[in-house]
DNA sequence: GTTTTTGTTGATTGACCAATCAATAACCCA
DNA sequence: TGGGTTATTGATTGGTCAATCAACAAAAAC
């Protein structure tokens, strides 16, 4: 039965199953058990593959991260003004494969587990600075000084929707989330102009 | 030993080394022995009082809400304008009492709860909605059809930064997400007189 | 063709913990 | 003063689970 080469398959599978295991409890209280069920092995391979749990989970938030940041590049790529640039960024924290019930309850576990451990710690406080970068690097030509200031605030408007979305009972509303935050850039920058 | 009428100040020690375990683990996964012993009594006595460990939760986390919900309306009760009752929901939110580690963290915390326990879910929805609800019904009469989708923005803001907060390392910084959430307000009501 | 590496699992270990119980003691009222 | 109520805890129970181990099988290497 055991074909060669099956470490990188079975470490995705795994990964996915964490995150779709997570999604499915709401909290981190998943065991390697279920996670490897839903993976289709046996917990032994779970933990030959990753050592312990909180390596599989620190695996399934650094894809996540990865995911995320994937498309915030693709979509800035496709941005050309300064504006399109931030609302790329916008954009892509609401996209389809991001913004889904799941992934969200992921995100708000990770949160939980960055409390506890370093390694989760540093990987959100990363994700943070980014977004942060981003988007003060996308309106500094426009906005100048003020666009630190005005890229905190997007990126607080970003986390608080999804906070918001961990409560919602059906699918999120992605569109909702979108108009609010590009209503508060369009503001922002028509204040910018008027200075 | 035994004093009567010792029920309440059980149940407020409890209540209180709740969240301070909480905080202090930064996860759910404290014992109810952990919270017995620094409230000073036998875990099978918090066990006497709440029943479980899951009814701690609740009611450690309806206490916060409490608090804050009495933060809420004291300030509001000393706002005039339509302006400082806006004002007052977001300072009440980010004052002494509630803006600090121990209690972000329970917050971040019940909104894990929340995922898989539905009186927390319900308890939460609650305080979303009356959030939202005291600033729209600050900002209706300046802002008119506006006000809505602005206490949302508001709202997500001040969830956002609670979500942030819980990453910083040293004590959270108050002072700059008022500052940036006041900013947005005065950009929302300069839009609206310019109407 | 045998040895090493990789894949795989059932069973076990060792620890932890929520909840319950039996027992003790102080307080109050009739 | 003695039975009901409230306060309190040490010990136990029953269950869960992360992690490890021993063992087996297939592929690769030599």
């Amino acid at each position: 039965m055991p074909k060669i080469g099956m470490e990188p398959i079975r470490r995705a599978s795994l990964i996915d199953a964490t995150i779709a295991e997570i999604g499915n409890a709401g909290n981190l209280e998943v065991t390697v058990s279920q996670i490897a069920r839903r993976a289709g092995m046996s917990s032994a391979l779970a933990h030959h593959y990753f050592g312990s749990k909180e390596a599989m989970f620190v695996s399934a938030m650094r894809h996540v991260l990865t995911v995320y940041g994937a498309g915030v590049r693709g979509a800035l790529s496709a941005a050309e003004t300064p504006r399109d640039r931030a609302r790329a960024v916008i954009r892509a924290s609401f996209s389809g494969v991001n913004f889904r019930r799941e992934v969200i309850a992921a995100w708000l576990n990770f949160y939980v587990l960055a409390q506890s451990l370093p390694e989760a710690r540093r990987l959100l406080r990363v994700y943070q600075h980014r977004t942060v970068s981003n988007l003060t690097h996308a309106l500094r030509p426009i906005m100048g000084p003020q666009a630190r200031e005005v890229a905190h605030s997007i990126a607080a408007m970003i986390d608080g929707a999804y906070l918001h979305a961990a409560l919602g009972g059906d699918e999120p509303d992605a569109k909702a989330a979108t108009r609010r935050i590009e209503a508060y850039l369009a503001l922002a920058l028509s204040q910018a102009h008027a200075r």
